[in-house]
DNA sequence: CTACGATATGGGGTGCCCCTCCGTTTGTCC
DNA sequence: GGACAAACGGAGGGGCACCCCATATCGTAG
């Protein structure tokens, strides 16, 4: 999206950039999304300008970080598409949590991502609204859900509680289901 | 609860302190919590170091910027524990997250409080556990909340929605109020 | 195989930030 | 009004994001 195919980049050029990838992949897992930018650059061995090459912000760095996993709930929204739509809908979202709660930042990430930025259409924020709306109206086609319940909230409260028990999947998926079921006896 | 009274703190200590609070209140409803602190200490017209020695974290600092507002939460809960029991915990559930959305900074600050630091028994996060936890109970002595509810995960949960609908208050009463009641028909 | 131009790199500089040291000022008490 | 503790603030160390430009590398045309 940012290079145009004219010229195929260098080997050299995708050789960092998969480096940079990898580093950085690793090291917000263990450090969190604030990690500095240049402990990425120095650990994969490039010089920080370099790094900056390549992502010019946190925000595009982060987008490619996560891409990988957000592509997976994607397919397996698909998937989930083809079962009951109401366990699909809530499997799916259990899976949403508990990935995120076993990938520090992305949580943040997928909540925090809309308002700022070029709104390039295949952002991971996009790509989880879709994965989601197909779910939820398959969901209220059947009735199997609320009707006016907009996928919008519904995955933004999930998001929500996916943020709030980073790194504590039971704690997630306690506060999803509460969020689920409601409090009402 | 730093400082021993054994000698009242000097007038321009207090000055500081009080002109520090203000010009942090300010800046961290309007630019978030990772305000400056530089910034915070310059506008006060006060070196940094004077500030450092205030407030030996951010944390503390926001602990004390903060607390006001938790204060007066807690008081409201003390009000609605008199009137019924369900409405109570949803309005004063309700007045969190409106008030979070009102105050940049808040719902992360609570929602993140727990885990580092030292346990003194006065923070805004358990205050707010306790005042939750008196309305929680009470609902749950008339059955006016599913059993086996957790005052620490609703609150949890409520915080998390404030979390992710910052500035938003529309949409923190509407995700709430979808996290009440539920998905089902 | 070589030479050349486009492409990519990285050291180093700027500006901001957090935090601390230490010499100086200010408030308080007698 | 003087002495002493309390409080202050400038300056500096260490770190980070981001940018500039001289240099090195890749790919290819001859």
């Amino acid at each position: 999206m940012a290079k145009q195919q004219l010229r195929p980049q260098r080997t050299d050029w995708r050789r960092n950039h998969e480096r940079l990838l990898g580093v950085a992949s690793v090291l917000v897992a263990r450090d969190g999304a604030q990690v500095s930018l240049e402990k990425i650059a120095r650990e994969a061995g490039v010089g920080s300008a370099t790094l900056h090459r390549h992502f010019p912000s946190r925000r595009a760095l982060l987008e490619e970080v996560f891409q990988g996993i957000v592509e997976r709930l994607r397919q397996r929204a698909g998937e989930l598409a083809g079962g009951d739509p109401r366990t699909g809908l809530v499997t799916w979202l259990e899976e949403l949590t508990v990935c995120a709660a076993n990938t520090r930042g992305l949580a943040a990430w997928l909540a925090a991502e809309a308002g700022d930025g070029p709104p390039d259409g295949e952002t991971c924020h996009v790509v989880m609204r879709e994965a989601a709306a197909v779910l939820v109206e398959r969901a209220l086609s059947v009735a199997a859900v609320r009707p006016g319940l907009s996928p919008e909230d519904l995955l933004t409260l999930a998001e929500a509680v996916s943020l709030v028990t980073e790194d504590d999947p039971a704690a997630a998926r306690r506060l999803l289901h509460l969020a689920l079921d409601g409090v009402r006896p």
